[in-house]
DNA sequence: ATACTGATTGAACAAACATTCAATAGAAAG
DNA sequence: CTTTCTATTGAATGTTTGTTCAATCAGTAT
């Protein structure tokens, strides 16, 4: 034990190490205090590092922000994708799957969805934050309506769209989420996994029973 | 007709008329820009105004941004509750009216809808920002409620809470907003209000066939 | 030890911006 | 016409903040 005492740590660290530092303190950061509120002063002191450091990982605040949300979208992607991907669930369940996805406490913690906010609100005018969330989302939009499209013709639900259906659960998700950041009170994570459960029994009552 | 000649408008304005046009060009800016890419000085220019003129008609920067967001939510609100006081309208018809209101090309355009999503952006950690949307969104959703425990109890739905109906209605309208703002071609006015009242017909047959 | 590589620091710089304010213009009142 | 009052202007100010960079430090290999 020569230089690994584990009382100190070391004063370098990998890259990686240390993006994944920045990324943090600046999720907690926008959280606070919004984009335009976030500096990188901020951002260095809430990851207990020098100011410096932030333009030396990242080409520029810019881009910090971007892969933030790049971080946001592919955590969220990875976990609806593990169960989709599983061969042992029928269709029904993926989809059940996508909805637990959705309102897992990891994914749609208050301070995450204030950040997801945060980048919504200025997605209309910024390219970058637009293509690095909205094909994903349009992956799982996809997804969703080709679950459906296959729950209706096995369940021979007549005067059902599928691609209908998976446009209100995307407008349900979002909605529901923007309503859990501005009523907590009201909005809760249980609450709205069941009212999109609630509908999804309305449209497959013979697939989502209980 | 001494000095009211059509032609050469007055250098100068009531305080009112100055101050609907500095609304006016906030909207404009942030649709633009957004929040913290919207300057006072973008702002003055836009309304064909000199820079000092946002400070004197407004307290501060920030008070013309609560008073754009204020102007929105009033907007909106005049607009459905012109239709629900109306004596001559039955439940569901008032809540069809919500619904419609909800889409007004007036209200809902894509520069509209680029200015809320920046204010809900920020309203996470701007006090001044939720107050001023909150109330109005929780009125609404009471108001949608109230409706849709009347057209339960009349209607003889079991099974049907209306809390839940509202709640889920609410989601629906802020969800499908969102989804209009960032895939304008899969999402348009017309497509959205059609999925919220085939969501209706669907929890409520009887009142809502075709 | 010595040299080398890459991470780290924070002071310095320049641009952007909200706000202030003294001066001006123009309408209304006398 | 003269006075008064209010709206209007834009230059000046002070602050904030992203970015740069020369110097320093810490591990690692030679």
């Amino acid at each position: 034990m020569v230089s690994t005492s584990p009382q100190k740590k070391p004063r370098t660290a990998a890259p990686e190490v240390r993006r994944k530092q920045l990324i943090d303190a600046t999720i907690t950061c926008i959280a606070r205090k919004g984009i335009s509120g976030t500096t990188l002063n901020a951002i260095a002191k809430e990851a207990g590092l020098s100011l410096g450091l932030a333009n030396f990982h990242f080409k520029s605040k810019d881009a910090l922000l971007s892969e933030t949300l790049r971080h946001l979208a592919t955590e969220h992607r990875d976990m609806w994708l593990r169960d989709v991907q599983r061969g042992d669930l029928s269709d029904a369940e993926k989809l059940r799957s996508i909805v637990s996805s959705q309102f897992h406490p990891r994914i749609c913690s208050r301070k995450k969805l204030s950040v997801w906010f945060a980048f919504f609100g200025e997605a209309s005018h910024r390219k970058a934050y637009r293509l690095n969330s909205s094909q994903i989302d349009m992956e799982r939009q996809d997804l969703c309506a080709e679950l459906c499209g296959s729950i209706i013709s096995k369940g021979e639900y007549v005067d059902t769209d599928a691609d209908q259906v998976a446009q209100t659960l995307e407008g349900l998700f979002d909605g529901l989420w923007l309503n859990m950041l501005m009523y907590p009170a009201k909005f809760t994570r249980d609450t709205a996994e069941r009212q999109v459960m609630d509908y999804l029994r309305l449209v497959f009552p013979k697939h989502f029973h209980d």
